[in-house]
DNA sequence: CTGTTAGCGCCTTCAA
DNA sequence: TTGAAGGCGCTAACAG
């Protein structure tokens, strides 16, 4: 049972090529009721359904939407697509996902992939932190929207969560706590190479004030984290441990679990919560919780705003989004 | 700075369209070094990348396949995704993502739509039981792999967990169990509508036996299980709750936290996990760890030997791979 | 070694 | 109200 082709279809209700399309497109308006009758009935027969590649050759609109991300294992990023997705039902695109792997070598191939698939449109969490990176996207005319990281200077629609302002207003709670911390620790992955990790940095570090704030880098294993714990310990320090993001708290957690320390009595731990497991751990974490579906559905909607033909486009602007704080009894 | 077409960059080059297409398809054989050198500066010249559309209208290779998931934020979900694309990367394929909310009616819709955007193939997580609704994909000649679910009769590559085996093997934990169960509860979702929560329930009963079972079904809300549960402790019953799946672990957790519920000395607690969060969680949880990478692995590959035309296609096949059961303090 | 030609499946003037 | 013809960007014989 191979496709049937718009040909067969026409031949077998009578009519030509160009009638049949007209019918596909919904052209009724010069058509007679019988013709257009005599073709449903011959379509639903013969199961046809006409070839996407075929019409976007012709329309230039495939009705695909690329959406680039980090890492798709994360659970922030599934809860971003969910999303898109959930925005994107309600219109008649198909999204081709692609991750970079925290790769901008591998990003910018998958980019170049993407527009080969003529994508209407890209929703990118960019890896780079310079606009430049991304040029050629808008030189192809493509719409172009960012998502969780923005980039310098600013160009395209970007939205965010408001990682400064949640992260100080989290911190802050140690100024409340029966705890005496001597020291802020903050874990994180490189710290400069996004830029929501350093917002994120910089509201620590105003929240607890004025509290020193030393940092660790998190690399594969969970060594200079250990390492540097055990150190500040072993100097009698009591230290405020904050993880920079879900998959961090997860590795901090562990490593404190596997060190047999108590929270928040031996150390405090406060982070970032992806999962809405950090509840349950311990005496209850206290974290950031982001929104990651609603930063996917305004990209969604932003999207579509700058790829439906008949809208006005409005100016590109970054649209933050509030987090919540979860005060628990880590810290 | 719109696309450039094969005719541009052969006019550009000097040459013929098709020259330019041998060069594109490495047909570099009897094509004298100067023209292809040529043509090689051109292409770079002019940034020219050929349009997948239109390549495939005529080759019939879309580049394309598809996915369909139920959920695409559920974790276990997210690392299926994960394995299927870290196969898939050696490849130049790209993927057509889709969820169907577990709806078996927009999942048709979505297949429909994705047979329109000609995927040369589809890896299936499917909603429904009977093989009959998906033989429309056989008809389009369109190779498929199911993941996670089975359908019957078989007809499919079928990537699964052994769920049955695993489950069992944890449940039988509780003979070793200091505690003295009275009953078992099983906390799920629709049991018959997925052959995934049958298998497990029916391992559970194995696992425990004799020890009789209950169940109770999850929907939106955790009313049911918090009355069943009450009316359980009310009578002096000492149960053993099982999760049977990730989703419902964490609202069981949740629950038994709001209850204020000791575990295990008021409650056991065991279940699947898919966070790898269960661990850290009270006493730590006994949990059945599944491996969605590698069933994600596994089904890219098999989907590849259907697609790739030169591979002989071996015949369909369930392939079972077994879960991690980690035993901890919960039961 | 390279160009000419004829489509792939569909849409879109232009005529009839 | 309908059909014929041309073309979207590319590939694949077939010539030369």
């Amino acid at each position: 049972m191979r496709k049937v082709t718009i040909q067969e279809v026409a031949e077998a209700a009578g009519v030509s090529k160009s009638t049949m399309s007209r019918y596909l497109n919904q052209n009724y308006s010069h058509m007679s009721v019988s013709t257009r009758q005599r073709i449903e009935k011959t379509v639903k027969a013969l199961a046809y359904r006409p070839s996407r590649r075929a019409q976007s050759l012709k329309t230039k609109r495939s009705r695909l939407i690329g959406i680039m991300i980090a890492d798709i294992s994360n659970v922030y990023v599934s809860l971003l697509l969910k999303g898109i997705t959930n925005y994107l039902k309600q219109y008649d695109y198909q999204t081709l996902i692609m991750e970079s792997g925290n790769s901008v070598e591998q990003e910018r191939q998958q980019l170049d992939q993407m527009l080969d698939q003529s994508v209407e449109g890209i929703i990118l969490q960019p890896n780079s932190r310079l606009s430049a990176t991304y040029q050629f996207i808008a030189d192809a005319e493509v719409p172009l929207v960012l998502v969780d990281r923005e980039t310098a200077p600013f160009r395209w629609d970007t939205i965010e969560t408001d990682n400064y302002q949640a992260t100080s207003r989290l911190s802050a709670q140690v100024h409340q706590s029966a705890e005496a911390y001597t020291v802020g620790l903050v874990v994180s992955e490189d710290v400069h190479a996004i830029s929501t990790r350093e917002q994120r940095l910089a509201g620590f570090i105003n929240g607890v004030a004025p509290l020193p704030v030393q940092t660790v880098e998190l690399d594969a294993s969970n060594a200079a984290f250990t390492q540097k714990l055990q150190t500040l310990l072993a100097a009698n320090e009591h230290p405020l441990v904050f993880a920079n993001n879900g998959k961090v708290l997860a590795v901090v957690l562990k490593t404190l679990q596997a060190l047999s320390l108590s929270v928040p009595r031996d150390v405090g731990v406060a982070g970032y919560d992806d999962w809405n497991w950090a509840g349950l751990v311990g005496p209850g974490i206290s974290t950031v919780e982001q929104h990651p579906d609603k930063i996917g559905y305004l990209a969604g909607e932003m999207l579509m705003k700058l790829v439906q033909p008949h809208e006005k486009k409005p100016k590109p602007a970054i649209h933050t989004l509030p987090a919540s704080v979860k005060f628990r009894q880590s810290i």
